[in-house]
DNA sequence: GTCTATAAACCGATAGAC
DNA sequence: GTCTATCGGTTTATAGAC
């Protein structure tokens, strides 16, 4: 058994670093980032509160103090997800960071950390079946990804940053299948994917220029 | 541990037509299509065998003395996928029928048997946990996959039927994770998302000519 | 906020009759 | 080949003490 010590991923977020943790605060991040390993490996479906509440050293009434239901704890960690996920990209936009770089620097994150990468895939294709409790915040996430990605290919095309052939209402859902195939094999066989290289033969076919290192 | 009796099922491929099915063989097709359902919808740890004996209208017990266990059952329906779809490649293949539009022809059949995709993404998601039964057959199956179409790949580009810029070596992985990834989101909100316009729009970004009706 | 105890349901698999 | 009966295990969630 032993600790995985994963829990230093529970390293304090931003804004609340000036703020004193108290013990629940502590116990629920602690939660969170076991989540993301238990779900990730097991699915939502999969993966037991015993399991999670073992790793935290906390019983399983503790857990649901917390959150509820399985289903609560699931969406919170996704939640918390999307609130990163939109942070950094908020960052990257006020730096200029365009839309391909901003991709570029996706997957290579994502070829760092197989733990997120495992729980999206994992339960993104769980979540298909509508009773999931997930569903509609995937459905929702990759529509309000579509609809962004629409403007901003299109702008590119426009720009002549793409090849002409690009259709901006087609590239978006093309690309985030791409990401999302290549984790599937990468998982699946880490040494036989090369997830970066071949996102970058992807975007070589789109026309798209070199990195901007900025 | 009994006898797992999925080695047989393969035995007659061909030479079953004229021959008259008994009782067993009736429940082992209907068996088979209906863990196609259950699996598909619920993945393999999510579906229960009691709910798939119940839709077939069999016992518990009666199921497991054909396939031994959950996992055998499992295997049996991905074994009898992957023959199937080789059944066909090779008619495909014996009438000419080029990569490229044999990818064509399995979209649009995919486009029309949501069961059938269901249980390829929520499974090969599943799938990339190293416990899973499944893993190796899904590892192996995208390995084989990728050898194949690193070949066929490189004999389109040298004929000029491809870009000039694809590479072999890579544009394989990348099209099968195009396939998954789109069906996946296809999946989430069948409504937004369609699945022969899509790839065909990332096949024309490949410089792959039209579809040949032959 | 955390615990123990327990409810209530579901699970895969086996034994053995027919 | 199919059944009934059952075992031993797991699951999520709640009740109530502290």
């Amino acid at each position: 058994m032993s600790e995985p010590t994963t829990g230093d991923g529970g390293s304090a977020v931003e804004g609340k670093r000036d703020r004193r943790l108290v013990r629940g605060e502590i116990s629920r991040e602690k939660i969170l980032a076991t989540a993301v390993e238990v779900f990730g490996k097991q699915g939502f479906r999969g993966g037991s509160l015993r399991d999670i509440a073992r790793r935290v050293g906390i019983s399983e009434a503790g857990l649901l103090h917390h959150f509820g239901s399985k289903a609560g704890l699931l969406t919170a960690v996704l939640v918390e997800r999307d609130r990163r996920d939109a942070e950094r990209r908020a960052l990257e936009e006020r730096d200029g960071v365009g839309l391909v770089d901003a991709m570029r620097h996706q997957v290579r994150r994502n070829a760092g950390t197989p733990g997120l990468v495992s729980l999206h895939v994992v339960v993104s294709a769980e979540a298909t079946e509508p009773d999931h409790p997930a569903h509609a915040l995937y459905r929702d996430r990759y529509s309000r990804i579509r609809a962004q990605d629409r403007g901003s290919f299109r702008e590119l095309v426009e720009r002549g940053l793409l090849r002409a052939e690009v259709d901006p209402d087609k590239i978006g859902p093309i690309t985030s299948a791409v990401m999302d195939g290549l984790q599937l094999q990468w998982l699946l066989d880490p040494d036989a994917v090369d997830l970066e290289d071949l996102f970058e033969h992807f975007l070589l076919l789109l026309g798209a220029p070199p990195e901007q290192s900025s």
